[in-house]
DNA sequence: ACAGTAACCTGTTTGC
DNA sequence: TGCAAACAGGTTACTG
């Protein structure tokens, strides 16, 4: 999926081309998602107009004059601004039709969601448990550390608990921990206070410079505007399995992780 | 309470 | 070439 850059950059890509615009019309073709589309949001939308798009986690919050509106892309979803009329494929689920543009939803596998909320979005039950976002103060190596302490599962599992930290997908989890330094089975409690500093700031480090690649396109994520993310370029191991390590020559290895691919150097790693 | 697993669904790649 | 299995960026719900 579209892990937390990815989200970003649709943020900031689709923002100025709707935001304060009148929705003429909003057209479901397929409401069956994660979860139901709820029907109420045709209505709730009509004539109104979204004042702010916000991010929480990988969430995407449209703040509307009766309420919000929260996406999720799931694992392949994608939002695109189109012109309007143009022909929707098979997976274009969902469009806003403005009066210059449509905002178009799309998602071949349909993990992604789209709901409605007229309470204060951050307390919804998806998002109320979440924990600390990354990119800010209240995310630290301290914070990790503190947590780590009461879980033995695997620290590359633990950093992707979003009750841990929001927004590290697989492609960064194992980023982070390479840059960090740290074998991604250590156990999560094994873990010093040192090396949690280190990592904290290697997620940082590298969804910071994802955000401003364009995010990661392996296959099915695009920028608003239809261009892929060019951090595929600057991955350090993820997806390179058999190849050499640029910093140390070592190989590249694959290993199964919670059931997820990861990727490490053996020889920087441990 | 926690860790591990299955499930949601479709498309593409890999291997026999 | 054909077909089936494995795999894919996420998250929740269930199991033990």
């Amino acid at each position: 999926m579209p892990e937390l850059p990815e989200v970003e950059t649709t943020r900031r890509g689709i923002s100025p081309a709707i935001l304060n615009k009148k929705i003429n019309d909003v057209i479901i073709r397929r409401a069956n998602l994660r979860y139901p589309i709820p029907k109420i949001i045709h209505e709730k939308l009509i004539a109104k107009s979204f004042s702010e798009i916000t991010r929480r986690s990988k969430y995407l919050i449209f703040q509307s004059e009766h309420g919000s509106m929260i996406l999720h892309l799931g694992m392949s979803g994608n939002l695109r601004i189109v012109p309007k009329l143009t022909a929707p494929q098979k997976h274009d689920h969902v469009d806003f039709i403005f009066d210059d543009c449509c905002l178009r939803y799309t998602d071949p596998r349909r993990f992604g969601a789209i709901l409605w909320t007229e309470k204060n979005p951050e307390q919804h039950k998806l998002l109320i448990s979440l924990g600390p976002e990354p990119l800010t103060a209240k995310f630290n190596g301290a914070h990790l550390f503190k947590i780590a302490q009461r879980h033995s599962l695997t620290v590359k599992n633990f950093i992707m608990d979003s009750k841990n930290v929001v927004g590290v997908g697989n492609i960064y989890a194992s980023e982070a921990l390479f840059l960090s330094k740290i074998h991604p089975h250590q156990a999560a409690n094994k873990i010093t206070l040192e090396q949690y500093n280190l990592l904290a700031k290697m997620i940082k480090t590298t969804l910071k410079k994802a955000i401003k690649a364009g995010g990661t396109t392996l296959k099915d994520f695009y920028q608003f505007d239809g261009k892929p993310g060019y951090f595929k370029n600057e991955l350090q191991v993820y997806g390179r399995a058999g190849e050499k390590c640029y910093d140390c020559n070592g190989l590249i290895k694959k290993i199964i992780t919670g059931q997820r691919a990861t990727y490490f150097c053996e020889e920087c790693q441990d």
